[in-house]
RNA sequence: GCCAGAGUGGCGGAAUUGGUAGACGCACUGGACUCAAAAUCCAGCGUUCGCAAGGAUGUGCGGGUUCGAGUCCCGCCUCUGGUACCA
């Protein structure tokens, strides 16, 4: 038979697919194993060869522990709701809903022509109404409870409800917006609203007016994770701050079990190292400052260092701090507003750019140094967040950078207190020195004035200890239509009012026209008879974040098609949690945060059995793209665009901001990726087709300066430049494309070889033909040049025993430490050795099939059938290796003089140290190395070396 | 700035616990087969001295520990990622 990739891979996709061979159901007499890939967003480029790097590994995991006898869940879904669909909808009228099935039809096939092997029974969309009807379920859940301190966990609100009642806030230690006080009789007869507006303080799921990242372009607000540098992620466009009514998302309440569940599973350090900084936990004190002369009675200021207390000379508070216009001066009112005003206008740029800033205003109030009793000056500015520890800080510019340049732009006060001076090369941060100029604190060392600090203000009741956290809760709403509507409406009043359980799905409407209303309202707004169904009754016209329906997708999988529950118990109790999570380290601090939060709630709530949801998390690398570019000079030569060769741009010091590189599609260009890589004349005259606009460019290469159609013969040197694999950049590889020429086997085979999976690098085709050629040879032991079938039932050669269970042993270790490049390797050193040894016995053939089997499905199982067997290669058995293969009969030793090979004596195996000793003393180049020297020590290494140290 | 990770041939990368550095693949060079090409097979392939046998040297740089260091320790350099007025 001859080795055809393409009517193999049709014939055993649709034998799998009839025999339903991955499709997996609870059985209680295998153990379970799940493992998941992130599910991908559905995008109109299609699937780029980046996407199945972490799926293939996945894939070979899954295929080989099913092998091993475990029972594997290996879903596959789609995270459907998401802004692309929506902007595609903007530009070109398509309802998001008919972009996204097209996109997902798109993926589908691309995926089957990998050979994944998926339970497709259980695939779930984000976007389908009996998916997000639990999404919304979920979200009310968060809505009906509270966070507990002291049970550490989340409760009812109606427990909150009766604690209010029974003793008004004294009794309530939980996580909140705000702590108003007030009692139980003030509770009774608080109005609806007012109790309302209280409990909104406390629940998971709350409303707030609050500033938040407002991105004009995209019209909508985004979260924190959505935004970087001051840009959108998606699309890059500036976000400013904004004030909006919002839902959020009490995720500071999970903050601390969130940092210690990450003891509890194997993620690399790196990404628990992004998400401890992200969650930025702090150890300080909050210390309370009474005023001098004002209405306002005292303000809350946190620190982390409370023995820089005596060197605090005045207060900042953010300009936005609640405080501010009633500790205001009559005097200094003008100066503040118009710090305001200025502050309001600056914080779309500055804080666009990140530049520090020293501005601020005195409020003209002096507040009381809680020790000294000092008067002291309180300031508003820019440098000090509402958002982190109390909004206000006690300024200490003997001891802080930014304190310090503030001091000096405004002429504060500033006393040095502590002595750096036996300290080498030590800065502020590193926290050493000894106090002075500090009272009673003076000669303490700062860790002990800390500790000391910390027992006096709380004695003196001045303070208490305190943790702040970076984190800030989630935003959870967005102006958009292509996402889960909430299951919320609103009363004359402007009370919630939970949709019924049993309403659900609340769904999301038809829409024809996309486009965001500029006073950044959903258009869903737009839509009057939904929007206000009855009078009094309005609709909550945002939706739900991208994150939402991805926050809980992977307990969905367990139980895709159940009625009345996200998923049954049964389900949930055999499957448990995600053994094995396969992802995309840019979801870091989003997708991994927000569902680590959704599934410690559910199992506050007792709907889960583990408190953390991804076990084992691999990050696989990214796939990139070779960018190429040609390089236009902006100066331009008769008004013609001038474009010029890349090699020129150094020896002619051209400053580069009059160069802009403009993107070209690779199959114009000759020598692509490499150095060398250039345009030709057929890929000029493509590139003029393709970009018109530059038809009468001009083009300077070494040769002069030439039109296009002069251009015979020079060649035009491009930049090449690795960057993402994108549409934009017209560098996108698309697997059907090499799936057609080398086959799904091969391309599996190669994504691993390329290199660890948790490493990013470019795809390169050059060394696809070793995979391929490695393939064919696989096949070669199997049937000769004329296709006859060569395998025989002849006992093995000893050797093939031998290199068969080394691979065995191998495959076995490597697959379970995720290093797929080096078990390919050992399968290329086990087939060019029975190659070589012309193996033909079904003994050795068999297991190196299954062996292979994970890794290239299709062609292993050709052979697995062709070598008489009646059910898959991948419900065989995983081959185990036989130790006695592995001994060795004799063992040949370097023999070494202080680490040095000097000579090698081969031994029989299981030679005692003695003998080995001895032999290599007496070899006679040994001998003439040891002449005269004494042997200080023997050291051997069985099955390594014998070292003689002179 | 701070935090984390990484630097190995012409290239992608091996070396699992401190034990013969460069596995495996690509590229390249030479040879066989062929009228020729492709395919296939064989051999070579860090640097350096040498006709060779063999020697020296070599894992970003400078030190150290050790009989022995790509691996451990100290000090630097470079790159990648995260983060940035976080008190």
């Amino acid at each position: 038979m001859k080795l055809d990739y393409n009517t193999l891979e049709a014939k055993w996709k649709q034998i799998w697919e009839a025999n339903q061979l991955y499709k997996v159901t609870e059985d209680t007499s295998k153990p379970k194993f799940y493992v998941l890939d992130m599910f991908p967003y559905p995008s109109g480029a299609g699937l780029h060869v980046g996407h199945p790097l972490g799926y293939v590994a996945s894939d070979i995991y899954s295929r080989y522990k099913r092998m091993k006898g475990f029972n594997v869940l290996h879903p596959m879904g789609y995270d459907a709701f998401g802004l692309p669909a929506e902007q595609y909808a903007l530009d070109t009228g398509v309802h998001p809903a008919k972009s996204t099935s097209e996109n997902i039809t798109r993926y589908r096939a691309q995926l089957d022509n990998i050979g994944f092997s998926f339970d497709w029974s259980r695939q779930v969309r984000t976007d389908d109404p009996s998916y997000y009807r639990w999404t919304q379920w979920i979200f009310l859940q968060l809505y009906q409870h509270y966070y507990d301190k002291s049970a550490d966990k989340a409760m009812p609100i109606t427990s909150l409800i009766s604690l209010f009642e029974k003793s008004g806030i004294s009794d309530v230690h939980a996580a909140a917006s705000a702590h108003t006080p007030f009692s139980a009789d003030i509770w009774k007869v608080m109005s609806a609203k007012e109790q309302e507006s209280i409990l909104m303080n406390y629940r998971l799921a709350y409303r707030k007016v609050g500033h938040v990242n407002w991105c004009e372009a995209l019209g909508t607000v985004l979260a924190n994770d959505e935004v970087k540098d001051g840009l959108s992620e998606r699309g890059g466009f500036p976000v400013i701050q904004k004030e909006m009514m919002q839902w959020s998302l009490r995720v500071t309440a999970y903050a601390e079990r969130l940092l210690t569940g990450m003891d509890t599973i194997q993620w690399s350090e790196s990404l628990k190292t992004i998400q401890r900084n992200w969650i930025g936990r702090s150890e300080g004190a909050f210390i309370d400052f009474s005023f001098a002369d004002s209405t306002a009675k005292s303000v809350k200021v946190f620190t982390t260092r409370p023995d820089t207390i005596f060197g605090c000379t005045f207060l900042v508070l953010a300009a936005d701090h609640e405080l501010v216009n009633a500790i205001t001066t009559a005097s200094q009112q003008e100066t503040i507003n118009a710090f305001l005003e200025k502050s309001k206008a600056k914080s779309a740029e500055t804080k666009v750019a990140g530049q520090k800033s020293t501005d601020g205003a005195w409020t003209g109030s002096y507040a009381l140094h809680p020790v000294t009793g000092d008067k002291i000056q309180v300031w508003i500015a820019d440098y000090v967040l509402r958002d982190y520890g109390t909004g206000a800080i006690m300024a200490v510019p003997g001891d802080d950078e930014r304190d310090l340049a503030f001091a000096i732009q405004h002429q504060l006060p500033v006393v040095e207190i502590i002595d750096r001076s036996a300290e080498v090369n030590s800065s502020i941060e590193d926290k050493q020195g000894i106090l002075m100029n500090s009272s009673f604190l003076n000669g303490r060392s700062i860790d002990a004035a800390i500790a000391e600090m910390l027992a006096y203000l709380e004695k003196n009741k001045l303070g208490t200890r305190q943790i702040a956290y970076r984190l800030r809760d989630a935003n959870f709403s967005r102006q958009r239509y292509w996402g889960e509507p909430f299951p919320v409406y609103y009363d004359a009043d402007g009370l919630v009012h939970e949709m019924e359980e049993s309403s659900l799905p609340h769904t999301l409407p038809d829409l024809d026209d996309f486009k965001p209303s500029p006073d950044g309202r959903s258009p869903l707004a737009r839509l009057d008879q939904w929007a206000r169904p009855t009078p009094g009754v309005s609709r909550e016209t945002d939706t739900m974040p991208g994150y939402a329906g991805s926050s809980w997708y992977f307990l969905r999988y367990m139980d895709p098609l159940n009625q009345n529950a996200f998923a049954s118990t049964r389900a949930i109790n055999y499957w448990q949690d995600v053994d094995l999570y396969v992802g995309g380290v840019e979801h870091a601090v989003g997708h991994l945060m927000y569902s680590r939060f959704w599934h410690k709630f559910l199992y506050d709530l007792g709907y889960v059995p583990t408190e953390e949801p991804f076990k084992k998390l691999v990050n696989q690398g990214m796939i990139q793209g070779v960018v190429e570019s040609l390089l236009l000079f902006k100066e331009r030569t008769n008004g013609k665009a001038h474009f010029i060769s890349s090699e020129l741009v150094a020896s002619r010091e051209i400053p580069s901001d009059l160069l802009s590189a403009i993107p070209v599609h690779i199959s114009f260009v000759t020598a692509y990726g490499q150095p060398s890589s250039h345009l030709d004349a057929s890929g000029i005259e493509a590139f003029l087709k393709w970009r018109p606009e530059y038809a009468d460019a001009v083009f300077e290469c070494a040769d002069g300066i030439f039109s296009a159609t002069e251009l015979n013969g020079a060649l035009f040197y491009t930049l090449s430049e690795v960057g993402k694999m994108s549409k934009r950049y017209h560098n996108v590889v698309n697997p059907d494309d090499v799936i057609e020429k080398y086959g799904a086997d091969c391309f599996r085979m190669y994504e691993m070889f390329l290199g660890p999976i948790e490493q990013s690098k470019p795809w390169d085709m050059m060394g696809i033909e070793g995979i391929s050629k490695f393939l064919r040879k696989l096949w070669s032991l199997f049937y000769n040049d004329q296709d006859e079938w060569m395998v025989t039932q002849d006992a093995p050669k000893e050797t093939s025993h031998k290199i068969l269970h080394a691979t065995i042993k191998k495959t076995n270790e490597d697959i379970e430490r995720f290093s797929f490049n080096t078990a390919i390797s050992q399968f290329m050193i086990c087939v060019n050795e029975l190659r070589r040894t012309e193996e033909r016995s079904a003994t050795i053939l068999s297991p190196l099939v299954q062996l292979i089997a994970p890794f290239a499905p299709f062609i292993t199982e050709q052979l697995w059938q062709a070598l008489g067997n009646a059910t898959s290669v991948h419900r065989s058995e995983f081959p185990i290796h036989d130790e006695k293969w592995l001994v060795n009969n004799s063992f040949t030793y370097p023999v070494c003089i202080n680490g040095k090979k000097r000579s090698e004596i081969t031994l029989a195996a299981g030679t005692p140290n003695n003998i080995i000793e001895a032999s290599a003393k007496e070899l006679p180049d040994i001998i003439k190395w040891l002449e005269g020297q004494t042997i200080k020590k023997v050291i051997i290494i069985p099955e390594k070396m014998v070292n003689i140290v002179i």
